[in-house]
DNA sequence: ACTTCTACCTGAGCGC
DNA sequence: TGCGCTCAGGTAGAAG
């Protein structure tokens, strides 16, 4: 469920809650979520570590332990990290519970069980979505002619495209739709068909959503909010995403939901060529 | 190599 | 109320 802004959200409301706190103890509820290494020894290697950090590239979250050690985590659709105080029952769909030193612990909540969590370390195990990660949105390294250029000799729609986390790190299907509308650009159009000037326009959708997203603290709909339970209030300003059927706040033309790259795509039949 | 489809899960919302 | 169906903010891997 989250995409960018929202696990850049977890990330802020995380710190304060798990910086310089000690993992007493780790239960794993659901084996299969650990990516590696083996659940019994991803609950030993962590228990006494102490976290110093948590950074956040395109989805996944990176919860940094002293020594040099991280846990990467993706919470996938409907995964989120709660801190609760140690007297307040567990969260539902508790799938993963680190117990803390101070007043809380961390959960790690799932309801469709897509989340994964890895603890990568000195023995060289790499993720490999992870590590095929393209650029952040709001770096310099995000450009039109980079875009160009990552399309060039592919035929696919423009929503899969911007979609696919090689080509940009952080983006989902909100914020893919809401981009492709600041662009004007349907989200059935070719990659080989778009224009530079249409580049330039995605690029500046791109940005300018993803920068929206953050500064509302993301967008809830249903499951997504951050470590402590809050939810994000950029739903409100959503131009098409939810919005099917109801009139374009541009022109007023009512709004189309297809089917696109295998997602509800939502988009305005007049305001997006 | 590229593109599209399917699977992984649970729950919410819809029509009947 | 309840059944059956579709859809949901993601992505890996298979199939074409």
């Amino acid at each position: 469920m989250p995409e960018l802004p929202e696990v850049e959200q977890v990330r802020i409301s995380l710190l304060p809650h798990i910086v310089g706190k000690t993992i007493e103890k780790v239960r794993v509820d659901l084996p299969k979520m650990i990516l590696h290494p083996d659940p019994d020894a991803f609950a030993r290697r962590l228990q006494g570590a102490r976290f110093t950090g948590v950074r956040r590239r395109g989805k996944y979250l990176g919860l940094e332990l002293e020594g040099g050690d991280w846990l990467l985590v993706h919470l996938r659709m409907t995964g989120a990290l709660l801190a609760l105080p140690k007297d307040q029952q567990e969260p539902p769909y508790t799938r993963m519970a680190f117990f803390l030193s101070g007043r809380e612990n961390l959960y790690f909540t799932d309801i469709r069980t897509f989340g994964v969590a890895a603890l990568v370390g000195e023995d060289g195990w790499r993720d490999k979505g992870y590590e095929s990660l393209g650029p952040e949105p709001l770096e310099p390294a995000l450009t039109a002619e980079y875009l160009r250029a990552r399309a060039k000799g592919k035929t696919t729609v423009v929503k899969g495209f911007i979609l696919d986390q090689s080509v940009i790190a952080g983006l989902g299907n909100i914020y893919a739709d809401e981009a492709l509308f600041a662009a004007g650009i349907r989200p059935t159009r070719r990659v080989n068909r778009l224009t530079r000037k249409e580049w330039e326009a995605l690029t500046l959708g791109v940005r300018a959503v993803i920068h929206q997203g953050l500064e509302h603290h993301g967008t809830t709909f249903r499951n997504y909010q951050d470590a402590d339970g809050k939810m994000g209030d950029n739903s409100r300003y959503l131009q098409v995403y939810h919005r099917k059927g109801l009139p374009c706040r541009r022109c007023g033309t009512l709004l189309k939901q297809i089917k696109v790259a295998g997602r509800g795509s939502v988009y305005c039949p007049h305001c997006q060529k």
